[in-house]
DNA sequence: ATGACGGATCTAATCCGA
């Protein structure tokens, strides 16, 4: 059997608990890690999931915003949250769970958006952001001798094939070079690596977000890759497969991101 | 303009997303 990682950004769970449920239903991951719940925990549908299999859940709503949720059909320890920047949003979950009669440690995070303007000397959002991936530096891929993942939305788009236009996005939050650069440094120091990019070469465009504000996102196809999926060496060496569900950008009153699906080899 | 939609909130107009 193996083992099936997915992360999504949901934004809002309530409004798209179908959408959950018909996800969990047709792809039937182990775990599934979701950003942007727009829930506090008692209002997140524990019920509705756990009657699909998906029993242990780490929850960390907020009011209005934010809020992280990983729903897993294996047991979950060591659940904890980090409050990064130390601000009390709920954007981080990270738990531990067995694959393949050894443990493993599965990072969930919503990273900031950064506002509109790339300067932190003028946009407090966008230094939040630089201040976030410099506090992720520390996270690493293998913690305590624990393999680890590390999935979410990042919201940074890092090489020029994540983006529609490179060019056009260089001066935009989510694409600056001052962003990527400091992913790439969070990326290097933890020993990660990038699992939709190992399936899916840096030559070919590939996308997991696109804007609600477009016409037609399908025609248009101005995305970012801003999703991702990171993993310890070791456990990258398992991969089988990684789908960017695309499709699901067209359900009927959509998430603007798709869930990514990375399938590994533990029996 | 890439491009103006879509979510939550003290259900109205405002903040936020990226």
């Amino acid at each position: 059997m193996p083992l099936k990682i997915a992360t999504w950004n949901i934004n809002s769970v309530r409004l798209r608990q179908g959408q959950v449920e018909r996800f969990l239903t047709e792809h039937e991951p182990d775990l599934l890690c979701l950003q942007e719940i727009k829930c506090q925990n008692d209002q997140f549908p524990a019920k509705a999931f756990r009657k699909l299999g998906y029993e242990h859940q780490a929850v960390h709503g907020q009011k209005g915003y934010h809020g992280v949720a990983t729903l897993s059909r294996r047991p979950l320890s060591e659940i904890h949250s980090r409050d990064f920047c130390a601000v009390g949003d709920s954007r981080h979950l990270c738990v531990v769970f067995e694959a393949g009669g050894q443990l493993m440690r599965l990072h969930n995070f919503y990273v900031p958006a950064g506002g509109d303007e790339p300067d932190p000397a003028i946009n407090p959002k966008f230094d939040h952001k630089l201040r976030f991936l410099a506090e992720m530096e520390e996270i690493a891929a293998l913690d305590s001798n624990i393999p680890t993942i590390l999935v979410g939305d990042l919201n940074i788009a890092p090489l020029e094939n994540d983006v529609w236009s490179h060019k056009q996005l260089l001066r935009v939050v989510s694409h600056t070079p001052i962003e990527t650069e400091g992913l790439t440094r969070v990326y290097e120091k933890g020993g990660w690596s990038d699992l939709i990019r190992a399936k899916i070469p840096p030559h070919e465009k590939i996308f997991t977000w696109w804007s609600y504000r477009a016409r037609d996102w399908d025609v248009s196809d101005r995305g970012r890759r801003l999703d991702h999926v990171w993993a310890a060496p070791q456990i990258a060496d398992r991969l089988v497969d990684l789908q960017v569900i695309r499709e699901a950008r067209g359900w009927q009153q959509p998430s603007d991101h798709v869930p990514v699906v990375a399938t590994l080899d533990y029996s």
